[in-house]
DNA sequence: GTCTATATTGTGATAGAC
DNA sequence: GTCTATCACAATATAGAC
């Protein structure tokens, strides 16, 4: 019977409560922002006292980097990993598509919440890129975009494929994907959709766009 | 010779300093989000005391939202413009993508910005469409998009063109044409993309694109 | 209209009891 | 480990001279 008997709160003492400021945290700065979200919402939504969370993160800064490291952690390697595996281009953009729409589903506001990161401290990102691989990210995405141009390169030599640069071809890919996410609040009002539209849209869009995309390359 | 004679600052006294604030307040709260932004910032950038943006705008939340609609502003008006004209697909899908290229490459912040601002405060945008167009948006974006619907239905009963659903297509154009702008810094790193191959990425993309969003929907 | 100085709040962070 | 109380400073906003 030693230990804290007593619970005084509704959330139970269960020793997760760095899982569970770090997960409160993600909320938030994925609805706020970084500059925008304030440690006291973050500390409420997580049921704890806000000096707890620097006595776990120390600054406001740790906590936004383990938040934002956490968020692209979920997707750099995901799509580092379809475009690195072996394959044909249609098996690829087929699993990227796929692959992309089911991890993001069940976290939309990620897609939104790593643009606006990036587009408000581009210097993050290779930092960032750097400690998740563990390696200089340039050379690797070099790589990456080399074995893409080669297969695209092969299939316009012979005829199956229009010609396209790798970069057209992955913002392409890319620009497909992610935006339905980031736009999400658009699309909101301008076609009145609701979350279940919502998910019909992203069933039909993740059936549709490999074919889509293949299609426009046809010759 | 009334009025102030001697120039006291390098910036002369010519009368526009509501403009000049409004001016700096764009690039301040483009590059760091409205809630990153500092009012000090915003008086620094624009040569003139902080006291002044209060007396032009009151509040920062007033200029925030001088700054927003003036930003929006400049995009919806185009979209709504050539969706609502008459033509083919064909030739909306061309006048769109030339369109808004031509028209966001003189401000690439922007739709980061916008993105960004309607992810963190999306009970924003009715309110603001409703003011730029004078009426209620709802009713509007759903007559463009049964416009839309009608000559996609047309052709795909011609069996000119795969059925697609207006949503998306429209989503497809959209993507297409933001994504690259919104991702600008991941294309920098990703691609090691300095400001001069940005735009030659976006002058061969403003060529290819029609082509290949209406090469997607042959049947 | 524009400035300097200052009031007023908001917010991240720490000290110290338990 | 978790809390309460409080500090220190940053940031918005206002008063009032010029």
């Amino acid at each position: 019977m030693a230990g804290k008997t007593r619970i005084t709160r509704s959330a139970e003492r269960n020793g997760d409560t760095e899982r569970r400021i770090l997960r409160a945290a993600r909320t938030v700065f994925m609805r706020r922002g970084t500059a925008g979200a304030r440690m006291h919402e973050i500390a409420e939504e997580a049921g704890v006292n806000q000096a707890l969370l620097h006595y776990y993160f120390r600054t406001k800064d740790g906590l936004s980097e383990a938040v934002f490291r956490e968020a692209a952690g979920r997707l750099v390697p995901a799509v580092a990993q379809v475009l690195g595996s072996e394959g044909s281009l249609e098996q690829k953009v087929e699993r990227f598509v796929h692959l992309y729409i089911d991890t993001v589903r069940k976290t939309p506001f990620l897609p939104g919440y790593i643009l606006a990161e990036l587009h408000h401290h581009p210097e993050r990102l290779p930092g960032l890129v750097s400690r998740l691989v563990g390696v200089d990210p340039v050379p690797v995405a070099r790589a990456l975009r080399h074995r893409l141009d080669v297969q695209l390169r092969e299939r316009a030599a012979a005829g199956t494929m229009r010609p396209i640069s790798p970069e057209q071809f992955l913002v392409n890919v890319l620009a497909l994907c992610v935006f339905p996410f980031a736009a999400r609040p658009m699309l909101n009002v301008a076609f009145g959709m609701n979350e279940r539209a919502f998910q019909r849209f992203l069933d039909e869009r993740r059936a549709a766009l490999p074919g889509f995309i293949l299609n426009a390359l046809r010759p």
